[in-house]
DNA sequence: CGAGTGACTCTCATAATGCTAGTTATACGG
DNA sequence: CCGTATAACTAGCATTATGAGAGTCACTCG
């Protein structure tokens, strides 16, 4: 059977969830941005099975967005540490810390973000770069770039209804 | 076995991956946001199996993120649209979009966002909404909430290395 | 030499994924 | 009234991924 690939779309976002979309991935990279990098702290902080671990980090440096490095030669011990594709990858990680927060945690939040500064705390928004202007909808939306083939161009091209 | 659940976990991260972290469901969410709702069109659009699709729509309306809806009484047919937290969604898809033309289209984007009055490319960059400076590193960082308790507060004390 | 540490591999059970075919409920054309 | 079409699914079964737990390897330290 074997699990479907997203790899061959042109997607972007399929692109990136073939690289982090799987069980336990996310939550590396989120533990690799709190500053873990060796094998051991990851295992503690997930209550992973280590085989699980060694798939999953393996498959992240493969995608490029974790580096393996040896921080000691003798014994032989590995770290694995960002790279800047990994860094790249932030946004996402406060993008669902925002949606869990404001979905997912009844009690009150137990995560949130704050300005080192200051202390106070921050609420993530998305906003054009350019502008300024906080990408809703319907002032944004996606469209056909540059590399589009006519498949993707045709999931563009409306009918398909009002996007909310 | 069971594949283990991120649910009891505090981190909204977690929390939110519980609901939206299986294959397909991102990209169900995905195609919802383009106007997708009826069973048909996800299927054509994602290339799933129909069993594999009744599964994570069920999954996805049991979290609260789309709703089921007869659009029509004979014969019986039902859509699926977004609800208010399903909406909220959005920045997710706007980083993994952001982070995937970045790092993983080689020959070009395919997808981008755009304004819809000007038509020119927007940029999706995370801002803190109250003082408008970008959320980057070190400046901003995740810290323990109210509702935090002794294990979260461990995680973030420190020690675990200088965040990148 | 024996215990300890860190980073893994191996084996095997079970659960999730996925293909294909079939079902339900109804409309429509002849 | 009968056959075909459409939409939205379910059922059965193969294959794969996930996961628990134990074991390995290469050392260091006392």
């Amino acid at each position: 059977m074997q699990r479907k690939s997203y790899g061959n779309m042109q997607c972007p976002i399929a692109r990136s969830l073939e690289r982090v979309g799987e069980w336990w991935s996310i939550l590396i990279l989120r533990d690799a941005f709190q500053g873990l990098t060796r094998f051991e702290q990851f295992q503690k902080s997930l209550d992973i099975a280590p085989n699980m671990l060694a798939r999953r980090l393996g498959a992240l440096v493969k995608a490029g967005v974790l580096e393996r490095r040896r921080y000691c030669e003798r014994p032989p011990r590995y770290e694995y540490v960002l790279t800047e594709r990994g860094r790249d990858f932030r946004p996402v990680l406060w993008a669902l810390l925002a949606w869990g927060n404001a979905h997912f945690a009844p009690e009150g939040k137990s995560v949130v973000l704050i300005d080192s500064a200051t202390g106070a705390e921050a609420e993530p928004l998305m906003v054009d770069r350019h502008t300024g202007r906080p990408l809703a909808a319907p002032a944004f939306r996606t469209a056909p770039g540059p590399a589009a083939d006519e498949s993707t161009r045709q999931r563009h091209s409306g009918g398909a209804g009002r996007i909310p």
